[in-house]
DNA sequence: TAAAAATACTCCATAGGTATTTTAT
DNA sequence: ATAAAATACCTATGGAGTATTTTTA
């Protein structure tokens, strides 16, 4: 498959007749209708209802469609973005990123960032820690941010910042009105643990906060999402244990509440190339630090 | 440009190796330079660093590089999905929406159809209610979710909430501590407007609300999402009206005031081909409408 | 100096063209 | 009957190969 299929697709799907496409295109009808013939063949999918006029795109068809045309723009907007960047009219600085830190000082971090550096795009992408060091190395972000210790010679991990663990229970349990509460207590409830695939990840961290005490909690469901998993807490299917900072999201029917034992935490932890010395990359590892120590003191 | 040289580029970009990436994509090295050469010149821009050994990605090649791979995978991805349509094994169904309509009934008619349909896939596009219309016409989505009434004799549109409309002010402004507000009184004050790009939009709707009454809102800034809107009115710039299910939405320093006026309303409006007459699209409008009626009544 | 990328040229696969037949309204 | 798509066949652009030169560590 090529572009070209693409491109021709799109525009016989958008002029609903392969020989207007083709007057639009600048090509002949019938090596039109061969190139979408073999895009049909590749994909094992009819794209077209040719048994009626005027043409009509297929389920198959309209899905492609849909999605083909999105592609297109996309890679329109790489080439635009790709050539102002080797002009150098546009700086681009990658940030990668796990989930849960969106709720911590990253949001806050990226809108001080924006503005101390107008010229700069910002780009996002939600990775795993693991991707995050693979695309560390690859060049593919410039910074990530995630909540495991790697141990990699050519990435460097500052820890910026310790969360607490709070309990996420629902409204009306029997639990919910305490002011603090032990993991030993805990326990015996059902534990929505997250995220379940992509491992290792945070759940582990929860799982060995309680092993580390010689406790075994009993989980309940796994989830993929945290976002899931407090949708379950919410129906009462059991509670979670998330990072401090998830409290800043309110929601109807949800209690948080803190855990008693001590030195219960989830770090936040920043990893950068240990041998990048480019000027934006220091400068936003320095506000990093600077505004995570200016949050942390209340 | 074609696939072949995104294909190529990607190889060469994690290789970093001109000749080994040949070996794996099964070519010799001189067409491998050469097609790069072509993409770097189509591109206006240099991908590789060539006066080093190994090889290096310039700035534009890492970006290039990062958004190519995702390219080629949603391809893949797409192509996938593609073949599984036109066999049956996947029935996708895709939905259209303006952002607001994701803190009303939206969420949780996604979540019902997709408990009830799980071998349908849901696909969700932000998309403006005109880009809904064509989008609708061109069954690139089977339903669309706005805030504007729109005639077309194709499209049939139905009403399913009549949103109260509510002030946003920051937490400390004087008319905060009000149980409600009349649009004359909010008059006088600085109105963030939003979207200011997409019109015809919502914003249309609240200066029309203003005009129909014989008031003049002063409009301090135009943002183009309701986010910047939002985060504006916490800043202290102004105060903006929003539907009322936005007050799902928690934020420190903001506070909601319903407004007096009656009648002032923000309808959601679903849209959809008159002539679909398929059983998914039948099944989605229904659910649609109980879900509606159902979380109208409290 | 030795590996790796660029250049020079040759060849053939295939995209695209023209002529014609088939199909759907 | 008549547009529009498919089929058959031809042409020529350009992608890939081989041989060789240039470059960088």
């Amino acid at each position: 498959m090529e572009l070209r299929h693409l491109r021709y697709f799109s525009a016989v799907a958008r002029a609903l007749s392969f020989s207007r496409a083709a007057q639009q295109l600048h090509i002949a009808q019938p090596p039109l209708s061969r190139q979408i013939r073999q895009l049909e063949e590749e994909l094992g999918a009819e794209l077209f209802d040719r048994s009626s006029r005027p043409l009509r795109l297929t389920a198959a068809g309209q899905y492609f469609h849909g999605k083909s045309a999105q592609l297109l723009d996309q890679l329109a907007e790489t080439c635009a973005a790709t050539e102002r960047i080797a002009r150098g009219r546009l700086v681009w600085f990658s940030i990668g990123f796990v989930p849960s830190t969106l709720y911590g000082v990253l949001p806050e971090v990226i809108r001080r960032f924006r503005a101390a550096q107008p010229e700069v795009e910002v780009g996002l992408s939600e990775l795993t820690t693991l991707q995050q060091i693979d695309a560390l190395k690859a060049g593919r972000i410039d910074v990530g941010f995630g909540r495991l210790r790697f141990d990699d010679a050519r990435i460097a991990g500052e820890v910026i910042a310790q969360e607490a663990v709070v309990a996420a229970l629902p409204a009306g349990h029997r639990l919910a009105r305490h002011k603090r509460l032990s993991l030993a207590k805990l326990a015996q409830e059902p534990l929505l643990l997250y995220p379940a695939k992509p491992r290792p990840s945070y759940a582990d961290q929860v799982l060995e906060m309680f092993r580390s005490r010689g406790l075994k909690p009993t989980v309940g469901l796994e989830a993929n999402e945290m976002q899931t998993a407090i949708g379950l807490v919410v129906a009462g299917i059991g509670y979670a244990l998330v990072p401090g900072s998830i409290q800043g999201l309110h929601r109807e029917g949800l209690v948080y509440v803190p855990l008693s034992d001590p030195g219960v935490a989830s770090p936040v932890i920043m990893n950068f190339r240990a041998d990048d010395v480019s000027g934006l990359a220091t400068a936003f590892r320095k506000m990093v630090m600077a505004t995570s120590m200016e949050l942390a003191q209340p």
